[in-house]
DNA sequence: GACGTCATGTGGTCATTACCAGTTAGTATA
DNA sequence: TATACTAACTGGTAATGACCACATGACGTC
């Protein structure tokens, strides 16, 4: 990997110098809470404009990486903010980041009508629109995680098979070569519930132990969804978390 | 309000674009997915350039009221995700957006050591440095819906009297007038557990309820954490919200 | 020593200009 | 008719120059 800029390369300029300073913080040549070069001092070392330096830092600033103080510099954030934050990710994923090896066992793949919460959910107005579910028992290292529920919003008159399913672990990475559909956004509530019997069974629990219950509407490029998903996380096994942004403006 | 750009106000320009496009949104101007003027249209209609323009259309598109694609123009999100979005809220914020009235019931205002969870989320290095606990029970139209402990790591010496506390009903405008600290960001966990005893006799439920427990670490402008807070919120009462984003670059 | 002033450095805003890269629809061509 | 091309849009990237607002430390004054 560089350190320099090539003007001919595909990817912008102020991605190739977010890299770059990524990679500074990273290795911590640069320190928590120390200021990196000026703006106008990068222009020379870079060979690029303040705007393009402007914008990589914006990039960094928005993941966490850095902050700014008007008048005093830009600063280093502290490293336990910087990883896997505000990030859309998959149960696997999930699973990895945590250190475990995800598998699953299928339950069902079938065509279901939507109930009105899922019309809704996936904005759906037709009548004749049928949905693909997928639920399947999640685990992390051989142990059941979760019950995941998915219903997915596929282009017309296409599904998917059980071998699919089975074969490709994420339904994400499937979902993309198969369709070109890309979850870039979500909205997800969390909630507790307790445990049927017929949960408890799957997840090798107690009947009526607490549950982590979320609900998930996940969003493509155009912002159109295409998936809404239940996920039913072992009360005991489960932590979630979550990076806030106060916005400022206005 | 005004629909012009005021050069003289000291607000940005592309802060008051952003706000008149934003207002064009909300009273339904413009629909759902139908693209708003390009870039160069909107130039000589607010006789601003185009960067100021892109700047407001990022503003909007980073808090999710707009989409854009490249070739195509830029779309109007749809309406459901543009409430409330991975903001960072104050529990009298987050009852009065349910519409309901907070309250709470003070049981605690003390100086106290910090355990050592609370020195490394509070980032503490001090042996001196003492923590200022509050400890309340939240209430939403009179009835208990959570248990909020709070840790305040106030500057040296300083501290917060059950008065003031009581007074002010919410913690962060208190912070921010006495101690010019204001939260723009925050960590959070969340996980189930079961109540104890004392947690069920305050929440008024039955012994061993399952119950939201969230952690959470605030810090303030220069990204410096000043508060960690446990709050436990009653299962059967509460449902947390939160938007993902898939970071796309890179 | 305490206080105010000011130069200088920082990031924040804005205009202008240029060209690149996708998208779309009309048009010429096979 | 079907295909390929092309013009005219769209947003994306980049450079440059200017000025503003805030923070800080050096310096002079009281």
């Amino acid at each position: 990997m560089s350190s320099i800029i090539n003007p001919f390369n595909v990817v912008p300029k102020y991605h190739q110098l977010a890299a770059i300073l990524k990679r500074k913080i990273d290795e911590g040549d640069w320190k928590t809470h120390t200021p990196i070069p000026s703006e106008r001092q990068l222009e020379p070392l870079y060979n690029v404009s303040r705007a393009t330096i402007r914008q990589a830092i914006d990039l960094l600033v928005r993941q966490g990486y850095l902050y700014r103080e008007h008048g005093r510099g830009t600063f280093v954030s502290p490293q336990k903010l910087q990883k896997g934050i505000q990030e859309l990710t998959s149960f696997s994923e999930d699973m990895l980041s945590r250190g475990m090896k995800p598998g699953q066992i299928i339950l069902e793949v079938a065509e279901v009508e939507p109930t009105d919460q899922m019309r809704q959910r996936l904005e759906i107005t037709s009548n004749t629109q049928k949905l693909t579910k997928i639920d399947r028992v999640r685990t992390g290292d051989g142990t059941p995680m979760g019950i995941q529920t998915s219903y997915l919003l596929l282009p017309q008159g296409q599904s998917l098979t059980r071998e699919e399913v089975e074969v490709n672990g994420s339904i994400y990475s499937l979902m993309s070569e198969k369709f070109h559909l890309i979850p870039t956004e979500a909205d997800e509530t969390l909630e507790v519930v307790l445990a049927t019997p017929r949960e408890a069974e799957l997840l090798d629990i107690a009947e009526s132990s607490p549950l982590l219950l979320t609900e998930r509407t996940t969003y493509s490029q155009n912002r159109r969804p295409f998936e809404f998903v239940k996920i039913l996380y072992r009360g005991d096994r489960y932590k979630y978390f979550a990076r806030l942004t106060r916005l400022i403006s206005q």
